[in-house]
DNA sequence: TCGAATATGTTTACAGTGAAAACATGATCG
DNA sequence: CGATCATGTTTTCACTGTAAACATATTCGA
């Protein structure tokens, strides 16, 4: 995902002009960082620097900073989506596969605050345009609600419950990340619970 | 809210040295600005110009920066509390007036975007620790959960219910704020619905 | 009432940031 | 081999938060 293959990639020479893959490597320093530090704190030169390049080399390969953000929340959303499709299978699908990709979604959020908080933060032009979107996390859940939902759910009571699912875990994920609700394994389990999103008709 | 009588309060006789309210003041043009423009590009020295002082004069009524955002998230937190409380009696209370609490939590987020996310960004220590949670929205939900719940229903039951009302309000304003899901008034009403939180044992 | 202590401002300075502009280097390909 | 072009660097700028030293007003005790 992250390799673009872009440039000769020699091994690792020190002291020679061009990097190999920088744009790449820019990726994964900036994934380590935001790992080990929270989002504000990470900037454009400190990157750089840990690279091994000058603050302005990275602007050959993303336009502004907000463009690296980008590229690392996108690589946050491919990490998920992987995570939920593997739990889901994991818990033999079904009723129960569902509940665990709303869990990992919170747990995912938990291990990777940083990088969990980039994904969701605005900046991004719109979901709908980001590509791979119906194969990523959100195509997942939608299709989940559809094959869970009771025979003859509208296409309308369908969408709701999508946003009420997605709501219901972001929030608990947003509220335990911001240190607002106990940051507990029992109560993630005992809060996600399909019952509740799907309830009634 | 705002007013801390903590001075004079001369009337506005222009180029003297002393401001008079400059506390106030700062809260004041920093809930304007952030009413036009996102939080991360409200700077310290951009309050300081509007309010016509030198940048560090803020540092005599606040440590630093963070704490100056502390105190406008705060203000927000006093102005979301006052709405609910509000509007749940204005639906005459019982479920209907919980539901409204909930939707207006989500119009709340999407009229004062900046505001809210100020007032949900980690930062803050604690909420417990915030003076009036009690008197504020959440001791609000809580009272809520608690007047709501079917008799019997344990402590623990409705502390999950607690967190899930809360998740599931918070969730929607952020995925609204996030332009992930559309800002829609009739999609408030449907999501934000009690049956599905209270829902069954 | 007057002078000292204190609260509240200002000026200056510094290290850090994102970014634009001009320049340097080296890979690629005719 | 030499021109072209992708990919680096250096320099520079405006901006940020904040520390330190200084200035001015207010308040309060003698």
């Amino acid at each position: 995902m992250i390799e673009n293959d872009n440039s000769v990639n020699i091994e690792n020479e020190k002291g020679r002009y061009h990097h190999g893959d920088l744009r790449a490597a820019l990726i994964s320093e900036g994934l380590r960082l935001l790992a080990i530090g929270d989002v504000e704190q990470l900037s454009l030169r400190q990157i750089a620097r840990n690279v091994g390049v000058s603050p302005t080399a990275v602007y050959r390969h993303f336009p502004d900073k907000q463009a690296l953000l980008t590229a690392l929340a996108m690589e946050g959303g491919a990490q998920l989506a992987r995570r939920q499709k593997k739990a889901q299978t994991a818990a033999g699908g079904g009723r129960a596969g569902f509940d665990e990709t709303g869990r990992v979604y919170v747990r995912f959020a938990l291990e990777n605050p940083a990088l969990f908080r980039l994904m969701t933060a605005k900046s991004r032009v719109g979901t709908e345009t980001c590509p791979g979107e119906e194969r990523g996390g959100l195509g997942l859940l939608r299709r989940n609600i559809a094959a869970l939902a009771a025979p003859g759910t509208s296409e309308e009571a369908q969408r709701v419950g999508f946003v009420r699912s997605w709501a219901m875990v972001h929030g608990l994920a947003m509220l335990m990340l911001d240190g607002q609700v106990p940051a507990d394994e029992s109560l993630i389990d005992r809060v996600v619970d399909t019952a509740f999103v799907a309830g009634p008709a």
